[in-house]
DNA sequence: CCTATTGTTTGCGCTGAAGCAAAGACATTA
DNA sequence: TAATGTCTTTGCTTCAGCGCAAACAATAGG
């Protein structure tokens, strides 16, 4: 397994690994156990005890909050390459976010004695998740001054730049977002309705900014989207 | 200078030098430069090279994000005993928010080497720093989601309860928050406007739940208001 | 004590976005 | 290929909250 399996392009930047010889990544990795999952599964719940961190290889998933009334936000979209749920190596908490897979998932996961064990043996792997989550928190909260800031049209362009950026490929009709992404998924992302999605969709599309189907879309103009995504 | 000098009552209830001797603690606390700020100067600002990180011995702050529009987004009001911008340990980064204080402050700043020899050198800082970040992200993801699903004077209500908790006294009318706020201010944290906040407040005062002055609130049935906050 | 400054209240009108409903498009399975 | 279920579109209605404006209140400084 070269570097480059774990770490493609991601938002938080952050390669786990890092400042860590392949023999030592190597030990990490398996003291593990790795975990297989298909796509729509539970990796964890929000509120269940945190027991274990996970490290992902390959696939795609959703961390997100629900409301009580039902009502979801998608808080991140995690890559291979990420680690997640590092609250576990602490004491008594519970997961934060539900961990739902977007595509089949392979990850290893580590129990909250045998991670607590491998940062004490290795300062690096701590300051590596310390990277991580706070590269974590500066996206979160320039979400957040956007959402107190913004019209839902401008977070949506936005969202999608942003997902554009993270899962997609070059096609010939533009940028093609690599995963089913719905209209209500990106309702849940953006904090707004699925209604209003497809209405922006739609007026896109006749602008040819965006060419959009079912759980499908791609990015024609992303320039223009960008633009939009600035100035309103 | 004991533990409860630091550590009073806190958003991410972690503390900064748990599993770490005194000893050790006076050693890291000494390769540090105090610092201190009158009320209303600014630490960092936000896009500055991020060189220093702090840890809060006396005082409040506020760390923002601001918006080009000049619109800010209140991220977290920091308490004494609380680290803020860790990262500063990493390569090349800025901070992300600024800091202001809301009172008179006294801090400890240590720059990038220091902070990165002080954390090779005692693994629990690095792992008290790592849950210092995972709580504050708690933190943030809830109001996240808040902020997708409930109403203004929901998250009205809650940032009232979540203010009360960090900073307030009892006093003959009720349980006073002990530092200057302001419409705008509480504004600024719930992503509303200060007219939004006055109507709110007024109509709370009518009820008898607060009783609110020139930037002074009082809130006199937190009962009430917990109850608001939860049902809407 | 007066004045300037800064913060607060409240009436009014406007609008962005929610939410329902109903029809249409697409995908999956038998 | 028909049937079923899921996702999407779009018209219509409603309203929470914004933002202006103007009056009012409190504080600080001379």
């Amino acid at each position: 397994m070269n570097n480059t399996t774990y770490f493609p392009d991601t938002f938080s930047g952050s390669d786990l690994f890092a400042g860590i010889t392949a023999k030592k990544r190597n030990d990490i990795l398996s003291h593990g156990n790795h975990i297989f999952l298909k796509s729509g599964e539970i990796l964890f719940h929000e509120n269940d005890r945190a027991l274990n961190c996970y490290f992902i290889l390959d696939g795609l998933l959703k961390l997100s909050k629900f409301h009580e009334q039902g009502k979801e936000a998608t808080i991140h979209y995690i890559n291979p390459g990420e680690l997640i749920a590092s609250i576990a190596v602490f004491k008594e908490k519970d997961y934060p976010v539900t961990a739902k897979t977007i595509n089949d998932t392979k990850a290893v996961g580590w129990n909250k004695k045998t991670m607590r064990k491998l940062m004490l043996e290795c300062p690096f792997l701590t300051i590596n998740m310390l990277q991580t989550a706070v590269d974590r928190m500066g996206n979160l909260q320039t979400r957040y001054l956007e959402f107190h800031t913004e019209q839902v049209r401008q977070r949506i362009a936005r969202a999608l730049l942003r997902i554009m950026k993270q899962s997609s490929r070059k096609t010939t009709e533009g940028i093609l977002i690599t995963f089913k992404l719905s209209r209500q998924e990106l309702a849940d992302y953006t904090g707004t309705t699925l209604y209003t999605v497809s209405r922006t969709l739609s007026i896109w599309g006749k602008n040819g900014w965006v060419k959009s189907g079912r759980e499908k879309i791609t990015i024609t103009d992303p320039h223009a989207l960008v633009l939009f995504a600035e100035k309103g």
